[in-house]
RNA sequence: GGCGACAUAGCCAAGUGGUAAGGCAGAGGUCUGCAAAACCUCCAUUCGGCGGUUCGAAUCCGCCUGUCGCCUCCA
């Protein structure tokens, strides 16, 4: 079964075959950074991230190039307002994007184009679109002639007539503009900003030409697979198509891929209504809705649990309900780790369990068909939580009852299946996360003393004392498991 | 107003013609001196509403209701 992606181009799902076999180049919008991320763009680029990965593990070369836009009015209002400059508020926004996303363990692009590298291209993309006669110059500013553009609206399935017909509210007279629909491909200088020379004079690039330019000049005329958020459907990428098809002659991008909004209350998460929790304030715990930090891994649960294309209501059950969806997975992944020595397993699949199952697994085919499927995440999902559950009840069984019910063998399978399918979806356990027992200056012999104590304590009917032990062992981190023989388990928690 | 999505249990969420995955939360039970933990079991005769097509529909068609997105910067 080949993988089916929706595309936005037919609206509808179609298999994806890329332009040259067994490798794919895909163009992903970035962020403007002249503020934090929030949860918006954290969604985006975790669905953009999975995407990849799962390119990556059906045996695709993939090419990710991601943008950064760091020549805009809120960068230069934002410098404005703190006495700096546009570069020291973008150098500082993109620094704090990466650590971002490396927290929620989203691979790093294999190049990040940014718009003040690519005045050049921008010219050179510019002065063809004139001389093509889609370009024309007004007032010190160059603007892009839509009526010229035969498709224009194919994306966002929309007219030319119909969008003049709605667009009355606004004040038309104030720009240079022949058409009011049509936009800008160069802005004029204004004082006190940044300008680069240009044959049209000084002036600075428009919003949208930057990623027509970039695509060309990283990724070339066409590409398999063009991404962003779904708002950017109009104008954005009506406008990269009309601007790349009309200079190249080809299709700019044979997918386009739209991931859906995250809402708040069911209302869309934005600066402009201020309805935003940025992702570093939810990771540190700096967030109303639930005021501890919260685990990256959960907030990446949170967002796969729901389909990309779908949008997702954030809230506080839902946030909570997947930080403690976390622990069970995370149960699963650490099961080797926990687990391994006490079922004799061979040290070195304790120490590389990514070895891949083989295809007609069916935990696999599961897996493979919800994804294959226009990346259906939440029904890949429940594969890993099946495979967690199991490991963690069998865990469980080994630490209360001293065996599991299932063959170390088949235990490992299992494990060595969920570790490479979540690492597929980018969930990973830091190494150092299961070692911080607080068991404090208790070593095991003083341990066994105490639980001696306290069966002797419990033989002469003395709860209170037998008691008072557990909770001494409690306070460091040990748990006591009476069982039905009268024999006694302990473990660090 | 134009264009486009979506509506499944307390919450999140898959399923696109064959009789409701998965997670969270919850309930009961076992075990125990009591706990805790663990384990076992249960938890949508029903998929926004009303019609239609079909042997059969959450899934297809029509209408209605509700919510959201884009049309302005936006992941």
């Amino acid at each position: 079964m080949p993988l089916t992606l929706h595309n936005t181009l037919i609206k509808r799902k179609q298999p994806f075959t890329p332009i040259a076999p067994g490798r794919v180049t895909m163009y992903c919008c970035g962020v403007t950074v002249y503020d934090d991320c929030h949860l918006g763009h954290a969604r985006s680029y975790l669905g953009w991230d999975v995407l990849r990965r799962y390119l990556r593990w059906r045996g695709y070369g993939v090419h990710y190039v991601q943008n950064f836009t760091d020549i805009d009015d809120k960068i230069l209002n934002r410098a404005k307002a703190e006495g700096t400059t546009m570069v020291a508020v973008s150098e500082r926004y993109i620094q704090r994007y990466f650590e971002d996303m490396h927290h929620l363990n989203v691979m790093d692009a294999d190049e990040y184009p940014r718009v003040t590298e690519h005045i050049g291209a921008i010219h050179e993309l510019i002065g063809q679109l004139a001389a093509k006669g889609y370009a024309y110059a007004a007032g010190g500013d160059v603007y892009y002639q839509v009526e010229q553009f035969a498709n224009y609206g194919q994306l966002s399935g929309r007219s030319l007539a119909t969008m003049q017909a709605g667009a009355s509210g606004r004040d038309l007279a104030a720009t240079a503009k022949a058409n009011p629909a049509d936009f800008a491909l160069w802005k004029a200088a204004k004082p006190d900003e940044p300008a680069w020379d240009s044959p049209w004079g000084p002036g600075r690039p428009g919003w949208h030409i930057e990623c027509s330019a970039m695509i060309r000049a990283r990724l070339g005329a066409t590409i398999d697979i063009h991404g962003g958020g779904g708002d950017l459907v109009f104008p954005h990428h009506e406008n990269e198509i009309a601007q790349s098809q009309a200079a190249n002659g080809k299709p700019l991008a044979n997918y386009w891929l739209h991931n859906g909004m995250v809402t708040v209350n069911g209302e869309k998460m934005s600066k402009s209504l201020g309805n935003f929790t940025t992702i570093r304030d939810l990771l540190d715990g700096a967030w109303v809705g639930y005021p501890q930090p919260v685990d990256p891994m959960a907030v990446r649960l949170f967002v796969l649990q729901g389909h990309y294309r779908k949008p997702l209501d954030f809230t506080q059950d839902a946030i909570a309900a997947s930080i403690n969806s976390w622990q069970t997975l995370k149960a699963g992944l650490l099961f080797g780790d926990r687990h391994g020595v006490a079922l004799a397993w061979p040290a070195a699949n304790i120490q590389s369990p990514l070895q891949a199952p083989g295809p007609d697994d069916p935990w696999v085919e599961r897996f493979q068909a919800a994804m294959d499927d226009d990346l259906n995440t939440p029904g890949a999902l429940a594969v890993l939580f099946e495979l967690a559950k199991g490991l963690q009840r069998e865990g469980n069984r080994l630490v209360h009852e001293g065996k599991p019910q299932s063959s170390p063998d088949r235990l490992l399978e299992q494990w060595q299946t969920l570790m490479h399918l979540a690492q597929v979806l980018g969930f990973e356990v830091p190494d150092d996360s299961d070692t911080d027992a607080v068991s404090g200056d208790l070593d095991d012999a003083a341990i066994a003393g105490l639980i001696q104590q306290r069966q002797i304590a419990r033989q002469q009917r003395d709860f209170a004392t037998a008691d008072e032990i557990r909770d001494q062992l409690a306070a460091v981190g040990i748990a006591v498991v009476d069982q039905p023989d009268g024999a006694v388990r302990w473990h660090r928690q």
